[in-house]
DNA sequence: TATGAATGAGATTTCATTCAT
DNA sequence: GATGAATGAAATCTCATTCAT
């Protein structure tokens, strides 16, 4: 890569984690190029040497959260656990990691859960065509469990993925509004592993 | 109430049905107030009568759909389940219900998880501070369970509930990003309940 | 013709005057939607009531010119002619009453040999479609004469057409330059009259 | 000239020759200093060096074009007929070295009859000045047939110069807009030459 | 009470020009 | 001398809101 690009490639990544913090506090609507040019100390019409517009950097910001979030969930190796012990510890260590990237990066969870699905149609159809993306990744896991024999033959793996799914992703938002997320998330990644495997029927 | 009252009421629910309407298919932000205005044959300054605002409408609109899907969930009684067979076909019920309710209208699912959430910080509290309740509705039937002694006693309540939650409604998009949601909702019923009592472990 | 109907064609010409007046004088490129406004005394909002955008008053103001100069270049009747005498005074007639057009309303030269010129490629496309028209027409004079026999058989009457209309816009473009255009009228149309029929060469 | 001043002098000339492509197929205001900069694989700031500004150079292109038209026109000593055939003879080879001109750079054209009159009024303003001087040229031509006898005492010089070259002028356009300018180019000199001297009225 | 004409704040975007490297 | 990154003035256009009728 040129020097130049490497250039462009950095002050598209700072801008593009201006406007972050910008669209996170503000909401995209609210925020206006000035505002993510000026947090910058730079021209607003410099703005427009890295993005095609106001538009673009959205796209851009949504990529990068998704490929962040969808990156956790495939941290692990889905075929990899050969006993239901060594999925549940899979399961925990993404559930942890998963918390981890929001708690550091509190602005990606505002992005990930309401900016990138509110802002239009067109940007809420990334993020669930990515959370279906997501959900096809966790089937192979149980899928692995099924054809491993430790996990029940009948499960509905798709269905149970997509609902697992969305037990981290709400959970995640929840412990993302407490006063301390970092506090209580290994409280969470406990109930969630412990609902996800046993369920709340006394065994 | 006057007569004069019920007459601004009715046309206040007038108003918020087109507004809801097109919230839900073109979004908020692209969604003008002459767009609502023209849907129902009046002039746009007669929207002025009847909300103080564009932003207005939204808070009744998202009252309407939270005040609908928070009545779903509490259409049963926490405290009247005596055993984990009744209490499982409460859940059974109020899955279904729920669904049933986005799946009857379809842009009540749009204004839940996308509107209501994106627009701004207000709206979107309001929703999270929705879900809030609904988890300590949740965690109600919980404790009714675990008093009974049919849930286990270690059971975490308010955390379970709010997981359940999220997979519920997690799954309830999805659904609706079927072709026919119709048709898959006892699977979708089915796959939830059984993931909420059992878990993916054999028993 | 509604009342309001017929009030928006009145405000539409009352803008497009101002525009024309504004583009005529400042050129359109310097004129901003504004300082159209500005001229009226309205809000610049305003304009987009009547006109789609900046563009769609040129056109507007551009067509305006073009069936004001066709319509006088069309004031007689092509096939009326009898006589060369006769065909003379249609044309001193026409000439006349094309200066007449331009001095009274001095910026319709502006616009008519300028702005819609030079604006884009679209807008001279127009005028040049309109000058082909128009040269139609005076080769219709022609013909009639032709066939009547009071000019040459073997006139081209299409070139001869165009090389007329050219002399007499070109020359109408000069006397509006000068500084009592109406003064210099008479000897023009005798002028332009002349080389039309009888050319430089003595007889 | 010293051999810096010659390197200066010739970049200007590579410079305005791109311009002049640029202005003449997509127009002046649609044209960027950045585009003509790219055309020449220069820097824009570089454009800068050797123009004032944006404006500069369209005034370079301008006087460029209008030399070249003006040169035309004063290719024949407008003193040296001493018939009516030779100076037929000279208004033919006028006229066809005129539309030559533009036959070979048909980016000239553009320039000098939309551009430069289109673009404000300044430069509108140059090129009516330039038709003045190129009047009074062609009145020189008439005045010597005057002067010697072939041409009739009481022909408006001034006048049926300005009108002679608006006619060569307007059909050049229009021949220019043909598919093959080329090949009508003699009929067209034809006509226009024969309605200078003769005239459309019979001999 | 209903209307819709008018408004102008405010947002996005372009691009000629400057100037440090 | 050449470059192109940075700039911000300026222009277009939208639309929530007001208010006279």
């Amino acid at each position: 890569m040129s020097p130049s690009q490497e250039l462009i490639e950095r002050r598209r990544h700072e801008i593009a984690r201006a406007a972050s913090t910008a669209f996170a506090s503000n909401g995209y609507h609210a925020t206006g190029v000035a505002d993510i040019a000026e947090e910058l100390g730079i021209g607003h019409g410099t703005f427009y040497r890295y993005f095609e517009n106001k538009r673009d950097i959205l796209d851009f910001v949504i990529g990068e959260v998704l490929a962040r979030v969808g990156g956790t969930l495939a941290s692990e190796d889905p075929s990899a656990a050969e006993s239901i012990e060594e999925y549940r510890g899979q399961a925990e260590r993404i559930g942890g990691a998963l918390f981890d990237v929001f708690i550091e990066n509190p602005e990606l969870a505002q992005l990930f859960f309401v900016e990138a699905v509110g802002v239009d149609r067109e940007s809420a159809e990334k993020v669930f065509d990515a959370q279906e993306l997501m959900a096809a990744t966790g089937a192979q896991y149980l899928r692995n469990g099924i054809d491993r024999g430790f996990l029940p033959a009948d499960l509905d793996a798709i269905s149970a993925a997509r609902a697992i799914n969305g037990m981290i992703f709400t959970c995640t938002m929840a412990v993302m509004r407490e006063p301390d997320p970092a506090a209580v998330r290994d409280r969470w990644v406990e109930a969630i592993v412990r609902l996800m495997f046993d369920g709340i029927r006394p065994r």
